[in-house]
DNA sequence: ATTACACTCGTGTATATACACATTTATGTC
DNA sequence: GACATAAATGTGTATATACACGAGTGTAAT
């Protein structure tokens, strides 16, 4: 599943320059203003290393901008550039939504969307976490 | 998804030294003895230089062999480590895809997986190869 | 104040992924 | 046989992903 979102919509996207998970983060941060590094890794249910890779690209690209809460809290938000490329994808982005859901299903995409966040909250805390160390 | 599976099954994995994708690669090789790059590439939906990539580290770690068929095609093999080494993690894995159901839902497990096989036969061959010049 | 601990983050290393491009080899056409 | 074309594979570059480890920073206990 994860290759075909990939190759549906990347694909879509390429125009923009943007790829599926470049897309996903910027409207993560855009739903969540000024978060830290560990905060929205967790929303992402992803690494926090592989997230602080991630914002490489989008910051050298000036979508995203990193400031400072304390010297050891890092917030992170979007530019206005980056703002204006989500805008720019938005209908782009719904097209490729609905070609996915012709490819896999209609009626099982949104069900299963919900059923994956489901598991998703189940998981958390209990395996994802760069370092297990307590 | 693909992060949902990648926690559980590499956790499962992990005494083994295998990763989701290798146990995957490993088992379509068994089933599929002495098939070419692009032939198996195309069966796991990868692209090709990707799977050439992946062969890499199991190559080099004994489980997998690679000869010529003719000076072009070559074709890829387990050694008998590698056979070994499927009969270590078949119950493992067995245990793993138990503990999936359980997060994603049982009855939803099969049907989906079905469904992304036929989206996945529904896509092939439409977008997927590395180079696109005909 | 010191000290211990918990929190926040980044880097080194390794794998996974794909696109653009290059290379080599077979094949078919004349 | 020569030559164009198609087929099979690999490399360079860039991103995505996660683990092990290290470094700095806040906080609470003494």
């Amino acid at each position: 599943m994860a290759r075909l979102s990939t190759i549906v919509y990347d694909e879509a996207l390429r125009p923009l320059g943007l790829k599926l998970t470049q897309y996903s983060l910027l409207i993560n941060i855009r739903e969540s203003d000024a978060v830290s590094v560990t905060e929205l890794s967790d929303r992402m249910m992803m690494d926090r290393t592989t997230l602080t890779r991630n914002l490489a690209p989008l910051r050298k690209a000036g979508w995203v901008q990193v400031g400072d809460i304390d010297r050891r809290t890092r917030r992170i938000m979007l530019t206005d550039e980056g703002q204006a490329l989500l805008e720019r994808a938005a209908p782009i982005w719904e097209m490729a939504e609905i070609r996915v859901r012709e490819v896999i299903g209609v009626e099982d995409s949104l069900e299963l969307r919900d059923r994956l966040d489901r598991a998703g909250a189940r998981l958390k805390g209990a395996s994802l976490s760069s370092d297990g160390r307590k």
